[in-house]
DNA sequence: GGCGATACCTCGATCGTCTATGTATCAGGG
DNA sequence: CCCTGATACATAGACGATCGAGGTATCGCC
């Protein structure tokens, strides 16, 4: 993440990735750089720690799945992950909200294109 | 910042409250908590070195008042610090609409209330 | 005299990102 | 047959930022 304004917005982009159906690492990377337009691309030094964080504070669950010969480690939301998934988001629009109103950007422009 | 979002954001406020007239350390505080509907509280641990930062990249520039027998430390935008405002705020755009894209919200919603 | 608000500052713990590095497989080109 | 680029995982160390806690000092009020 390139980007300075990173904060936690990776571990909540994961979560979300993988809240659609069990992804692996590299997927991910892939999936936040499309639905993002290309502007995020999770690096492999903050990707992995934060996947094991999160499997640590069991928000996900891991599987190894062989395809291919290649050894993937899918992983899938536990209940506690789709709990935190929601209270993340709407810690985010809050977020955004807050920023914006210092920015003076009114409530009825939009935060992002 | 309680908040896990936040990432440079604060120097990116800091700018924008300074940027509509000097103002100081505490003020700052003040200004940032009101503009966001309280979200934000600007510890001032995390305040005066993004202040002292900030100068020493000659983004700001500071002066001494008193007023009251309270010295206070005012500070007002370089031109650079102008430019930079202006850059970090296209870049927050971005992020806001790189991080609504990967949790699927439509750029024709609010990212924020 | 004491307390809360105003006003500044710094130290150290803690946590997250990123560069670099390492391992390994597979497909395709030369 | 080897080399490269994409796929796929992982860790170590440097670096940078937040924050709680601690310190100093003035002012207004009771």
């Amino acid at each position: 993440m390139e980007s300075p304004f990173v904060g936690s917005a990776v571990e909540m982009m994961i979560l979300e990735v993988i809240a659609r159906g069990p992804s692996y690492g590299y997927e991910i990377t892939q999936t936040v750089a499309e639905r993002s337009g290309g502007y995020f691309d999770l690096k492999e030094g903050s990707l992995y720690p934060a996947l094991h964080r999160l499997e640590r504070r069991k928000l996900l669950r891991a599987f190894w799945r062989e395809a291919d010969g290649r050894r993937r480690k899918y992983y899938e939301l536990t209940d506690a992950g789709r709990a935190e998934l929601a209270a993340r988001k709407t810690s985010w629009l809050d977020f955004a909200a807050g920023v914006n109103g210092v920015l003076g950007i009114g409530r009825a422009h939009l935060a992002g294109s």
